[in-house]
DNA sequence: GAGTTTGAAACT
DNA sequence: CAGTTTCAAACTC
């Protein structure tokens, strides 16, 4: 433990307790003014610091990686809970660790850690007796091992100020902490790989390639490094309790870990910002570091690792695990904070219901997002459903019990999954938070599917899954392999091959049919989502922004029946669709079929010029929400939202980046677009969903053009939506800028404050309820 | 629960 | 790119 040193001698005198965690504070003291100072001064620095943080961090994590994996992470757990209670009334620390808590709330220990974590990032030193416990030792002594002193102090400091922390958290819940949290969340995530002693280590080597190609040297701040530290340490227990999916989603690709977590994370941060959006310092802050790091780091892993999905699936899993999990994390970087916060969330709210806490997140939102974009799909109540889904999400609380059964069920198909981003997190929750994202991610459809299911009314079937017999579950025929996620129990499949143990081939078949259809697994339906409800669009009337992809071809449902995608997403045909006798009670295609198309295209452009508009800038506003979110995450949101374009696809399973390059138009974009999207997702927001959606559509779009004049076009896709979602981008970005503005203001943040505001934005979302999020 | 219908996915 | 086959969900009984 931190016995030796006890510098505090004076203060720990007070205590018994407290000696000892005096002597860690005391030790520790020194670091952590360190983290404080850097902390205040990060904020504005925060962005620069994001993106040399995320060097460093990744550097650190490395380092500190193997190091801290040293550390043994039960221990710190356990020792932040006890600590925890034990030291309760510490010092303050506040409430960053409540929103640390909240984010990784997946596991009652985990989360602790990553309060404590934040929170002594925010926090500032002292006090704290708690941790003190073994790992102390370690970390106190300067973590003789680690080869970066300063980041085992910080280590050790991270530890006694989560138990701290978390108990200032209880006790107290201050905005700018919280704040700071999710800001140091955000940091934490991307280190938090590093830290935890299995993952950790693993996601180290990791981080540490990835960041050594990237960024190269993080070594930047120690006390970064320290937040980084502890965030990898956060991230690398939720990714190991996550797990598996990380480790997948990050092994095969960087890009579709990007997908995924960034799909997460945009319902993440959609949620989060639905409740706080406000916030968009955090927002800028992302963006900007997002922009940056995102590409950046996307690009190097991708140049890396990802590119190469052979290697990765060469790489032995564990290693692929940490990879994943660091590319996520890095590729992520702060998205991938996102995602473990949404599927910690996801995991607290449904898994942990009994653990405590963690409730009043919107997790369910986030998860809703990704996969309420899929989920919009939910058959029955098509706007209900999505509607359902966010509720249930959100609901955690209403409805936990179903969300949780729900969730659950999906978390572990997700969890098995691992595939998908969305998956892993909630299962190593237990709970599969992550499943609504399914969401997310993506990943999205399963997820969604279930929800469906349950949702629906199968009822019964809430855990049902697929029942493939001839498809091995690696077809899209497969809802859980089309949803990114394993086959569970629940699945009454034969001849599964869908499972973690035969992670490779799921893979591999998935990069062949993202390869074969970038979109394959990208949510079917765009929604404009709530905005288009909000709006006011006829219920009836398929909001222009809501649509089917691809459009559906039905000939005898009448497009009123589950077999119709369209009706099943909830959602209107379109021009896309081919159906006929379409009778599509969300809107219908065939009165369009039945004007001229082209006519109807001129004219619906203009209409969806101006419709579409306000869809485009409901989708903005969802989108700007979600990219507060996102962009709190540094880096994911970019990623995200432009891999979510591309990634969509890959989401589910964490692609690799390659199907999404090799698409033509998820390569373009990808990159430039990744910015332009991720501006406009940022942007938009609205949800995960509606981003996701958007994603697909606006890449179609956008590579189409924007022309988009295409009303024609047979695919009927209102080209105007995808252009409108590009050129809402641009308003997006209009908004995205307004939120660089605020970024810069993060810097301020830094401050506290401003930092504050992002921070709050994460923080309020959590405390605050999701309701907050409202995003309208 | 078995069988049929349906339309997407996959294949050619 | 179009047509056909395969597949599993959705639906019916």
């Amino acid at each position: 433990m931190d016995t030796p040193d006890r510098h505090a001698a004076p203060l720990a005198a007070s205590r018994a307790e407290d000696s000892p965690l005096f002597s860690f504070i005391n030790n520790l003291s020194p670091i952590e003014p360190l983290k404080s100072a850097y902390n205040a001064n990060s904020l504005q620095g925060y962005q620069s610091i994001n993106i040399t943080s995320i060097s460093s961090i990744f550097t650190s994590p490395h380092d500190n990686a193997h190091k801290e994996s040293r550390l043994p992470k039960s221990p710190l757990g356990e020792i932040s809970e006890s600590e925890v209670s034990a030291e309760g009334s510490k010092t303050n620390k506040p409430a960053k660790s409540s929103n640390a808590v909240r984010l990784f709330t997946c596991t009652s220990t985990v989360t602790q850690e990553t309060h404590t974590v934040t929170c002594s990032d925010v926090a500032d030193p002292p006090t704290g007796p708690p941790c003190d416990l073994a790992q102390p030792a370690q970390f106190d002594n300067g973590s003789p091992d680690h080869n970066t002193t300063p980041c085992h102090g910080v280590r050790s400091d991270l530890k006694q100020d989560k138990c701290r922390k978390l108990d200032i958290v209880k006790t107290v819940k201050n905005t700018v902490e919280k704040r700071k949290c999710l800001f140091s969340t955000e940091i934490q995530l991307p280190d938090g790989g590093l830290p935890v002693n299995d993952g950790g280590d693993v996601l180290g080597c990791e981080w540490s390639d990835l960041i050594s190609t990237t960024s190269g040297e993080l070594l930047a701040f120690d006390s970064t490094m320290d937040d980084h530290q502890r965030g990898m340490h956060l991230a690398a227990k939720n990714a190991e309790s996550c797990g598996y999916l990380l480790s997948k989603l990050t092994g095969d690709v960087e890009i579709p870990d990007r997908a995924h977590p960034s799909a997460s994370a945009q319902v993440y941060y959609q949620e989060l910002v639905m409740a706080e959006d406000q916030t968009e310092n955090t927002q800028i802050f992302q963006d900007s570091q997002q922009m940056i790091s995102t590409e950046e780091i996307q690009d190097n892993i991708y140049d890396t690792n990802g590119c190469i999905p052979l290697d990765y699936k060469v790489e032995s899993q564990q290693q692929r695990g940490v990879r994943r999990r660091c590319l996520v994390f890095e590729a992520a970087g702060f998205s991938n904070s996102v995602v473990q916060k949404e599927t910690v969330e996801d995991l607290s709210v449904a898994a942990c219901k009994g653990k405590g806490h963690v409730p009043t997140q919107p997790r369910g939102l986030r998860g809703i997002g990704l996969h309420l974009n899929a989920l919009a799909l939910t058959p029955k109540g098509k706007m209900a459903c999505q509607d359902p889904m966010a509720s249930a999400l959100l609901p955690s609380l209403a409805s936990e019990k179903d969300v949780h059964g729900k969730l659950l069920s999906a978390g572990e198909n997700f969890t098995h999954s691992g595939g998908e981003l969305l998956e892993f997190p909630m299962d190593d929750c237990s709970a599969g938070g992550f499943p609504l994202n399914d969401h997310v991610s993506s990943q999205s459809v399963s997820p969604q599917k279930k929800r469906r299911k349950t949702d629906n009314g199968d009822d019964g079937e809430a855990c049902k899954r697929c029942s493939c017999k001839k498809s091995k579950c690696l077809k899209l025929y497969c809802e859980c392999f089309a949803a990114g996620v394993y086959c569970s129990e629940p699945c009454s499949c034969q001849g599964c091959l869908n499972k973690p143990i035969h992670e490779e081939i799921v893979l591999s078949t998935r990069k062949q049919i993202e390869f074969r259809n970038p979109l394959a697994f990208a949510p079917k339906v765009i929604r404009m989502s709530d905005a288009g409800l909000e709006t006011g669009e006829d219920p009836n009337n398929t909001p222009a922004s809501a649509r089917h992809k691809r459009g559906c071809n039905c000939k005898k449902s009448s497009c009123l029946k589950k077999y119709c995608e369209c009706y099943q997403g909830g959602v209107g045909c379109s021009s896309n669709c081919r159906c006929e006798s379409c009778k599509n009670t969300f809107g219908r295609r065939d009165a369009e079929t039945e004007l001229t198309e082209e006519m109807k295209q001129e004219g619906e452009e203009t209409e969806n010029s101006g419709k579409e508009k306000e869809n485009d800038q409901q989708k903005a506003n969802v989108q700007s929400e979600d990219h507060p979110l996102l962009d709190l995450v540094p880096i994911t949101p970019p990623f995200d939202l432009a891999s979510s374009l591309l990634k969509l696809p890959n989401f589910s399973s964490a692609k690799p980046p390659r199907p999404s390059k090799a698409r033509s138009g998820n390569s373009r974009s990808s990159a430039s677009k990744a910015t332009t999207t991720l501006q406009s997702c940022k942007s938009s927001k609205a949800a995960g969903s509606a981003v996701d959606e958007e994603m697909p559509d606006i890449l179609k779009e956008a590579n189409s053009p924007s022309s988009g004049v295409k009303t024609t076009s047979p695919n009927g896709k209102r080209v105007s939506p995808p252009h409108n979602a590009l050129s809402i981008s641009p308003n997006r970005k209009g908004g995205r800028k307004l939120i660089l503005k605020s970024i810069p203001s993060f810097p301020s943040l830094t401050g506290d404050s401003n930092s504050g505001s992002a921070m709050n934005n994460t923080d309020n979302t959590f405390n605050a309820s999701p309701l907050a999020l409202g995003p309208s």
